[in-house]
DNA sequence: CCGTATCCCTGACGATACTG
DNA sequence: CAGTATCGTCAGGGATACGG
């Protein structure tokens, strides 16, 4: 799992993927993580993100926007230039996924190897 | 959105789905706090959640079994009688869970009104 | 009472290609 | 650069009915 303000891409196949805790869609919470430390532009998003396509990206940050946790900013330029930025509603849940991320810490390893187990053991003799 | 021992059932339309966070599947979060209060059986968490199918509730209680977050015990009695537990490791959960609760009274109506204006306002004038 | 079996539908997600 | 358009896949979830 990469840390906030990183310069590593996030990992898709990071086992966070296994949390039982989801933060909106798919990549809301790393959007937000990225986002944490500061605007970041389209194309810097996708880099972080780098699983991610543009369809789904643009996706996410339109229901951001809606749901009034990031703002968009276009600036008229050539060429053209957008910024991202959480706004405090967004930057209020990075407490929320910090709790989180310290919960998977402690006993995400536990979970997936009782998962494992069960996988190993579906039919016990 | 119910209290954990309520008598009271989830509400399957309680603005709380409307929330950011899920905790694994869609049920799993509601049925670690039905289970907080201690063992039930299935037919007990099938009343509490009300909008739930039998035949979700089993996947979503299997699933959990697989993760390790519940044990599940069958009784050889008739009528049948099967109780479900949270092991140590689902209780794990209850203080990500409170947090999420705690965000959701503080932030949520500022998100949902966000939302609700942009709905509104597609289509500036 | 405690589930399983079927069917189906929707929405999230991704690949690919194209545009202002 | 910052997206949109189109298409396809797949798993979550629900309705209904049946079984041990």
């Amino acid at each position: 799992m990469a840390t906030p303000r990183d310069p590593v891409t996030f990992d898709p196949a990071c086992p966070s993927s296994a949390m039982p805790i989801r933060i909106g869609d798919k990549w809301t919470g790393m959007v937000v993580r990225c986002l944490d430390g500061g605007p970041r532009r389209f194309g810097e998003l996708r880099q972080t993100l780098h699983a991610v396509t543009p369809k789904v990206l643009a996706e996410t940050l339109r229901a951001m926007e809606r749901d009034g946790l990031v703002t968009r900013t276009a600036y008229d330029e050539n060429p053209p230039r957008v910024e991202y930025e959480l706004t405090p509603l967004g930057r209020s849940l990075i407490g929320l996924i910090d709790t989180a991320r310290a919960w998977a810490e402690d006993h995400l390893p536990h979970l997936l190897a009782a998962r494992q187990a069960a996988l190993a053991r579906p039919c016990e003799d």
